[in-house]
DNA sequence: TGTACATCAGTGAACGCGCGTTCACTGATGTAC
DNA sequence: TGTACATCAGTGAACGCGCGTTCACTGATGTAC
C-alpha cells in the first residue's frame, strides 16, 4: 500500500474500485459519492477533479464493468475454441455471462440498468460483439443457415440477458454455479437450434438496434451500415 | 372526482396510483413518498396509516405491476387459444410480456428489479404461472415432448425476459410494436422448438427455482402467515 | 331515533440526517530556460 | 543543475435541500344501547 500522499496518482480508479465494491455491499443505488471518496481517504470534492458528477462516475463504472464482461465472454468462446462442437463457443460465452450476473449480481444489475450512459465510451469487446463473431461463425461453418442470421445476435443475447437478470435479481434460483452452467447451455443450445429450423418471413428478419452498436456506427461516421473502406484509426 | 374530504377512502390506491405515475416519470427511484402524498393532496405522514415504510408502497407496487402483468399474459394466451397453431398461446403471452415492457418501460424495471420483495404477497396469475400452464398444454397436446417438460418454464420465461429487459433498459431498440412482436415471436418460437430437439441428460433436467414458487410452496405447508391484510401501522 | 364513545384516518410541525456540489485555497509536480 | 512558474490534484468548510419518519393532535365514522 501507498504512503498516503497529496496527490493519489490513481484516484479515478481508486474511486471507481471503491464505488464497485459499494455497489456489491450495498446495491446500486445504496451508497454515495461521499463514501467512495472517504474510502479512498480523500475528500468528496476531490473526485470532481475525474468525474463531473455522480452520475458521471457511475456511468464509467458500468462501461468499465461491461468491457469487463465481454472480455470474460471472449475469452471464454477462445477457449471453447472451433472443436467438433460448432455451437461450443457461444454456448461458453454464454455461460460466462450468466456466471458473472451470478457471482455479482449487484454489479451486473448496475451495468444492465445502466448500459450504455456514459456518451464517451469505447469499448473494444462488447457482449454484443462476442455474440455477433460467434454467429458468424456458425454461419461461416455451415452450422446456422445464412438467413436465420439477420438479427439473431438480438435473440441470443436476450436468452443469455434474460436467464442472467432473472438471476441477478433473484426472481430465479438454482443450485450453484454448475446448475446455472446447465441452464444456460439448455437455453442458448435451444435457441439456437431453433434458429436452424425457422423459415424466415419474406423479406428477411427486421434488425433490431443495439445502443452499442448505434453509437458505433455514429462515431464512424454517416450511415448505419458497413465499416468504413480504410481502416480509420479510433476518433480521438 | 371526489371533493376533498377528511377521510379520503381509497388512500392506499390513490397512493399507489401515484407512486406508479411518478415511477414513469421519474424513474424507478427519482421519486419520493413525499411527492406521491402530495400528488394525492395528503400529508407525508398519511401514507404511514397503509404503508409501513416507503419500501414497503415499492413493495405493494411491485406487487400490483406483476399482478397486472400476469392478467395480461393470461388473457393474451386465451385469446389466442388452442387453435392449429400449438406455440400460439405461449407466443402471444410472451408478445405480451415484452409489449408491456415496451410501453412501459420504468414500471417494468421497477416491478422486475424489486420483484418478489413484498412478503405478503399473494399473486393470483403470476407471469410463472401463465408460461408453466402453457407448456403444459403444450405437451398434453403433444407439441412438446414430455422429457423436455421439467424446468422448461424457465428457458422460456428467461427469454421472454431477456428480451423485455433489454428493451426496458433501452440496451435494444425496435422501430415499434409490431417489430417487438415480431421479435418476441420469433425468439419464443425458436426456444420452443429448441427445447422440442433436445436430448435430456440422463437422469434429467434440474429444476431451477423462482422466487414466486417458493413462496407459495411455503405459504400451502407449515408456515403460518402473518395478518397481513392490511399493512400494520408502525410500532410504537 | 339519539347519544356516547371507541376507533379509524387524517393533519402539521418538527427531527436529524446525509447528500451532491461549490468555492477559495494550497501543496506537489513538471518543465523551460 | 537551479530556479521560476504554470498547471495539476488535492483540502476543508460551507451551501441549500429534500428526505423518511415520528409525534401529539383532531376530525370523521361506525356502532351499541
Amino acid at each position: 500500500m501507498n504512503k498516503r500522499r497529496y496527490h493519489h496518482g490513481e484516484l479515478r480508479n481508486a474511486l471507481l474500485d471503491a464505488a464497485e465494491a459499494l455497489v456489491r455491499e450495498h446495491g446500486v443505488v445504496g451508497w454515495s459519492l461521499r463514501e467512495a471518496s472517504a474510502r479512498v481517504g480523500v475528500s468528496p470534492s476531490a473526485a470532481y477533479h475525474h468525474f463531473a458528477s455522480r452520475d458521471a462516475l457511475v456511468g464509467a463504472l458500468s462501461t468499465r464493468v461491461i468491457a469487463r464482461l465481454g472480455e470474460r465472454m471472449s475469452s471464454a468462446a477462445q477457449t471453447a475454441g472451433p472443436g467438433v462442437d460448432p455451437q461450443g463457443g457461444l454456448v461458453a460465452a454464454g455461460r460466462a455471462y450468466v456466471r458473472w450476473a451470478l457471482e455479482d449480481p449487484a454489479v451486473a444489475r448496475l451495468a444492465f440498468g445502466f448500459g450504455g450512459r456514459d456518451p464517451g465510451a469505447e469499448i473494444a469487446q462488447h457482449p454484443h460483439d462476442v455474440v455477433e463473431a460467434e454467429l458468424d461463425r456458425l454461419v461461416a461453418v455451415g452450422a446456422l443457415n445464412a438467413a436465420a442470421r439477420p438479427g439473431a445476435e438480438f435473440a441470443v443475447w436476450a436468452a443469455m440477458h434474460g436467464l442472467a437478470t432473472l438471476l441477478a435479481d433473484g426472481l430465479m434460483t438454482l443450485d450453484g454455479p454448475e446448475a446455472a452452467d446447465l441452464q444456460a447451455e439448455r437455453l442458448l443450445r435451444a435457441v439456437i437450434t431453433g434458429l436452424t429450423q425457422e423459415t424466415a418471413p419474406s423479406g428477411g428478419w427486421p434488425a433490431p438496434r443495439s445502443a452499442h452498436t448505434e453509437r458505433r456506427a455514429g462515431r464512424q461516421g454517416t450511415t448505419t451500415d458497413e465499416p468504413a473502406a480504410t481502416a480509420a484509426p479510433p476518433p480521438r
